[in-house]
DNA sequence: GCCAACGTTGGC
DNA sequence: GCCAACGTTGGC
């Protein structure tokens, strides 16, 4: 059992948006960084991760679960997606994607400027100057660390 | 809006 | 294979 986060722009897919989709569920689709896909190819169901609010607000906001691992992301050979691209073929579709299911939101999103300044979260790869990886690994103890002082443990 | 950090591209 | 230029991300 595996620790993830999964980084989005609210304006483009925000946790109430996951929270009205069918069966609460969403294909994690458009991530075209070699890093995060590898991540995700490496997830197994059952698999848990946070959802982290990038943007005016950076903030981990809820739990959701892997429920479908790593499968072609279809949305890079479409012309028409913003994320399309033209090097990736049904032969070869280079980026992937998995589902994830809401589990529970925070009783309060955690506020990145307040998980900075936890001790305990020294060295986590989000809280790291320039970070970019929109998915990434998180360590067990980081993981429930977060959940404690989330009072969901 | 600014800008630092990062990943990618392309010329050589 | 190097590296400068560029575009993007994302915190502030």
């Amino acid at each position: 059992m595996q620790y993830w986060l999964f980084k989005t722009e609210p304006g483009c897919y925000s946790w109430e948006d996951l929270a009205a989709a069918p069966g609460q569920t969403t294909s994690w689709d458009g991530v075209r960084n070699y890093q995060a896909r590898n991540f995700m190819k490496a997830m197994k169901t059952g698999d848990q991760g946070f959802f982290y609010h990038s943007g005016a607000v950076p903030a981990i906001v809820g739990i959701v679960e892997v429920c479908r691992e790593a499968y072609p992301d279809h949305t890079a050979q479409d012309p028409e997606n913003q994320h399309f691209d033209p090097k990736a073929s049904p032969e070869k579709p280079i980026w992937e994607m998995v589902d994830v299911r809401l589990v529970r939101a925070l009783p309060a999103p955690l506020l990145r400027k307040n998980l900075l300044q936890w001790p305990e979260l020294a060295g986590m790869e989000l809280l790291k100057r320039g970070s970019r990886l929109s998915v990434q690994p998180v360590s067990a103890e980081h993981f429930n660390a977060i959940c404690r002082r989330a009072g969901i443990l």
